[in-house]
DNA sequence: CGTTTTTGACCGGCGC
DNA sequence: GCGCCGGTCAAAAACG
């Protein structure tokens, strides 16, 4: 609270519109180059993220319109890299606020605007839930204020390791959603643990976990405050369980097969064909499905390998030939 | 009464 | 080394 009189929204205006720079979930501050692809000119990188200058549409190409299916094999192309992934209503390239949306067309666009790659390919992604529980379980074993602390310095110092290694392990995937609403139904159940004040935004960022066993996924929610109706969700990590069906008629009836189905490979896209706006029932009428991005986990510069990455071009093929066959 | 949220404290990373 | 900051913990409160 007190930090969050800290902070001034009115100080420091800054033109990367509150949707980039440290008000950006997936921005990194050490690496601005991400904004800084060739083939991706900085300001139109810029541009994409702040729906007031242009929709994707203007921003891509003159605009792509593409279908689930296509769209998830586009992220199982990127699953390794640091692509972006771009999807939003086509009702959303403007600010209006239309309702029931989800059913509209769909318009997804795939840009790559980072080359950040992921740390070791044989790293056990597979373990990742179980390494969560490790790390809260080392930290609970951390003594309580006032204790001594010789014991702790090792599980401290284990614990910062298997901490990095996770952080670095964790594809983040996030997006942002013109919604009134700050926690989105997507279908899992989030277990609320933590909540910051943002620097520079009067709204704060939420930290959410997800309630089901073993399973380590988390996400951040939090309310730009440069457009206070955009909800930028942060997703990390990747479910290892179903969809709970018994969450208020949603679960797996809420979203098509196919897209489930091609869900086999590592990355999340099964997670983001979640938040597609292919919903009848979604309730969160009122939500334009506006941006996503898929995010790699920093790593250190040394550390880069050859992992593949998709062609920009590539992605913009996709895109087009999606265009071609979305488009009647 | 079990689960979830709230919230102040704590920790580690990082920049200066 | 110090301070800032993002992320997490965990006890207490709130909720259903």
């Amino acid at each position: 609270m007190s930090s969050d009189e800290k902070n001034n929204p009115q100080h420091n205006y800054d033109p990367f519109q509150g949707f980039n720079r440290s008000t950006f979930p997936f921005y990194d501050d050490k690496n601005p180059s991400i904004y800084h692809r060739s083939a991706a000119p900085t300001p139109a990188a810029v541009q994409a993220f702040d729906p007031s200058y242009m929709s994707f549409n203007d921003y891509f190409n003159g605009g792509s319109v593409i279908n689930y299916n296509s769209f998830s094999r586009a992220l199982d192309m990127s699953c390794s890299s640091s692509d972006v992934v771009s999807a939003m209503d086509d009702s959303t390239g403007t600010t209006n606020n239309t309702k029931n949306s989800v059913g509209g067309d769909k318009h997804i666009q795939i840009h790559n605007i980072s080359e950040e790659i992921p740390s070791t390919p044989n790293s056990s992604v597979s373990c990742s839930s179980k390494e969560v529980e490790d790390s809260s379980k080392t930290k609970k074993e951390k003594q309580p204020k006032g204790s001594e602390d010789h014991g702790d310095d090792r599980s401290k110092k284990v614990n910062k390791a298997t901490k990095k290694e996770k952080q670095q392990k964790e594809p983040r995937f996030a997006f942002l959603t013109k919604s009134e609403i700050d926690n989105l139904e997507d279908g899992y159940r989030w277990r609320k643990y933590g909540q910051k004040a943002v620097k520079k935004s009067p709204y704060p960022r939420s930290y959410y976990r997800c309630t089901s066993l073993k399973c380590g996924v988390k996400k951040r929610i939090e309310r730009s405050y440069q457009d206070p109706s955009v909800v930028i969700t942060t997703y990390e990590g990747k479910h290892n369980h179903h969809i709970p069906t018994t969450l208020r008629g949603h679960g797996a009836g809420m979203f098509s097969p196919p897209i489930m189905a091609s869900s086999a490979s590592g990355f999340p896209h099964e997670f983001l064909s979640h938040f597609l706006p292919s919903s009848s029932n979604n309730p969160v009428g009122n939500t334009n499905f506006m941006h996503c991005q898929t995010l790699s986990p920093q790593q250190p510069q040394q550390h880069q390998q050859q992992v593949q990455v998709p062609d920009y071009g590539l992605l913009q093929d996709l895109v087009s030939s999606f265009n071609r066959n979305q488009l009647p």
